[in-house]
DNA sequence: TTGTAGGCGTTATCAA
DNA sequence: TTGATAACGCCTACAA
């Protein structure tokens, strides 16, 4: 026998649909799909039932404009094409997965600018930022947390909710142990000049430095990339150091690829430590590093949001997580004859180091 | 206690809110963001100073359900560590800002059930789907097709909007690239079996092995990783190839690396050549790879998403890009004495270093 | 336990 | 060129 279930082909099932269907209200169909504990047995059986057949599905967006919830979070990085950044995605959205979260991602391209619309962008579909690195003035980032939860990585504002991964310890660590293969210099390549991290590992270089006796040079770039640590390499090799500390695995990367391309080769003439351990196994020789847990930060990180979306008292929750020195193969003792290898010959056209 | 910067509960501005302080209508000020030509020069000035000073953006969510559009895209991939991947979300996310989409990204680990359960929950907010390197069973793909725009990406599904990387003719030449260099016998390290780039530049090797005269052999990887690819160094160097052709440039660093923790080294007792050219700079030596414009092949399939989303007659269309070899320092003449050279003593577990 | 009615922020349809 | 006003689909006090 034909039912009279009349579905319109156009236009897809309403609320309004299921209730006239079922000949109940709006309010109750509602009921059944979001607080059926509110309703008889019978009520939301009936109910699910017909919008069943009618095919009915709560409309996301209707419900998030209603509600002011959308069920999503945001991850802005300033680099997806960094592994660091490329891991931490991965934690973030498995840990969003099981909390029933769904995940925008936007690179900012490390442009504050670029961020902070973004930002004004997403805030209405979100219920909350994960900001990795953000490069956004602190007044900024201040006026968007007005707004919307956010959780911050790798930066640390008071009553902000962050995430901070403490490598401090461990360069210090990385420079005992290079002081004690006998290095007397070493350069610190740095990362984004303003960012938290860079900082806090700069410094650590530069005490640990003194404590143990070993020259600390710093060598800037303005982005933590591939390219940036090749480029220094000329500059490495003029600066009398014989190790290399790099703010992360990916200038290290570059670094030992410039030095390479110098005709030096890794840990004999230069010994070279990263940072992040996403890439550390990925080099030849593999790179000893300072290790970061970026999966479970981003796991972490989710966890945070939820924690203070639920219970805005932990908001100025500071979580901090731990790094490892792991020892691979690029350090190793400096050149016994004190200076070393030197292979660029005198008067040769890449020799143009000269300020 | 520290400054009080609880910027408190201020609600972000409205449409409302804006049209009060220009004294204008709440039409006009949307107009002044979505329709600008149907206002006056100095009307939609002044609405946009306005906005601007009160911080407001138009609310995405509200917007989405007055028409109808969520304004959001999903990209889906295998893999968001893989380089190609990171870089391919690069060009769709400045593709998508550019024509006011957000997007969503997924990764699916190379799991086809989570593939699956991903589209499905974000089906609800997203106007169209990107699906890079889909594992879907077509027959899959078809049902969210029906209810969702896609687009594939590499992979060739009759009536499907989809974006192709062409490798074969790039295969092709790298092989004859090889066989003059003197190369008798080749590797292919292929990727994902079941994907349709492999399946592409698998039978290209073999077809261009056929004829140049290479012998070729093929390695089987479940997954496209650098790992994998080290793994499969010990067999390499059994096989009695002098070269290797890897499925992306991910393997080709793997198998390097591997290679040379056997003590050999590229491109004197191995020739490699990888492909995407995303990571090819970033080897030592520098990777001889198939260049792919990875950036560029995401906007292109934003562009053509928001063409079928436009004109549905548009699906369907079949876009293929082209790929460069590029010949850097990975790929030279085989070692003249007939066999490679072999640093594994027989029956020895793993040899050290012999230099 | 269920219904009524107002509102979430925009856009779209008419008028003016 | 600009302004009222009704949707858009749902949620949620408040009532019954």
């Amino acid at each position: 026998m034909e039912e009279k279930i009349v579905k319109s082909v156009d236009r897809a099932p309403t609320i309004s649909d299921v209730a006239r269907q079922a000949k109940v209200s709006r309010a109750t169909v509602s009921r059944a799909f979001g607080q059926p504990h509110l309703l008889s047995r019978e009520m939301v059986a009936h109910v699910r039932a017909i919008a069943e057949r009618l095919g009915y599905v709560p409309n996301h967006t209707a419900r998030a404009l209603s509600t002011g919830k959308a069920g999503n979070l945001a991850l802005l990085v300033p680099d997806i094409t960094n592994p660091f950044f490329a891991s931490l995605m991965r934690g973030v959205q498995s840990k969003a997965l099981s909390t029933q979260y769904a995940t925008f991602l936007a690179d900012s391209d490390e442009n504050p600018d670029l961020e902070d619309v973004l930002i004004a962008k997403l805030a209405a579909q979100v219920d909350g930022f994960i900001l990795a690195s953000p490069r956004l003035p602190k007044k900024t980032l201040l006026q968007h947390a007005g707004r919307r939860v956010c959780v911050l990585i790798n930066r640390d504002i008071p009553n902000f909710a962050r995430i901070l991964v403490d490598g401090a310890k461990s360069y210090e660590q990385a420079v005992e142990h290079l002081a004690r293969l006998g290095h007397r210099a070493a350069a610190y390549v740095s990362g984004p000049r303003l960012s938290w991290s860079n900082g806090q590992r700069l410094r650590a270089v530069l005490a640990a430095g003194m404590r143990y006796g070993v020259k600390i040079i710093q060598f800037a770039t303005d982005r933590p990339t591939f390219e940036a640590g090749e480029a220094c390499a000329a500059g490495l090799i003029e600066s009398g150091t014989t190790a290399v500390l790099a703010y992360d695995d990916l200038l290290a990367q570059g670094v030992m690829a410039g030095l390479a391309r110098h005709g030096l080769s890794v840990p004999e003439d230069f010994s070279v430590v990263g940072c992040d351990g996403v890439l550390a196994t990925r080099t030849y020789p593999p790179l000893t590093s300072i290790a970061i847990d970026c999966h479970s930060a981003g796991e972490k990180a989710v966890e945070l949001l939820v924690d203070v979306m639920h219970d805005k008292s932990s908001s100025g929750k500071r979580i901090v997580l731990p790094t490892d020195l792991v020892i691979r193969a690029t350090t190793a003792k400096p050149r016994p004859v004190g200076r070393a290898y030197h292979p660029l010959m005198p008067g040769s056209p890449k020799q143009t180091k000269s300020e």
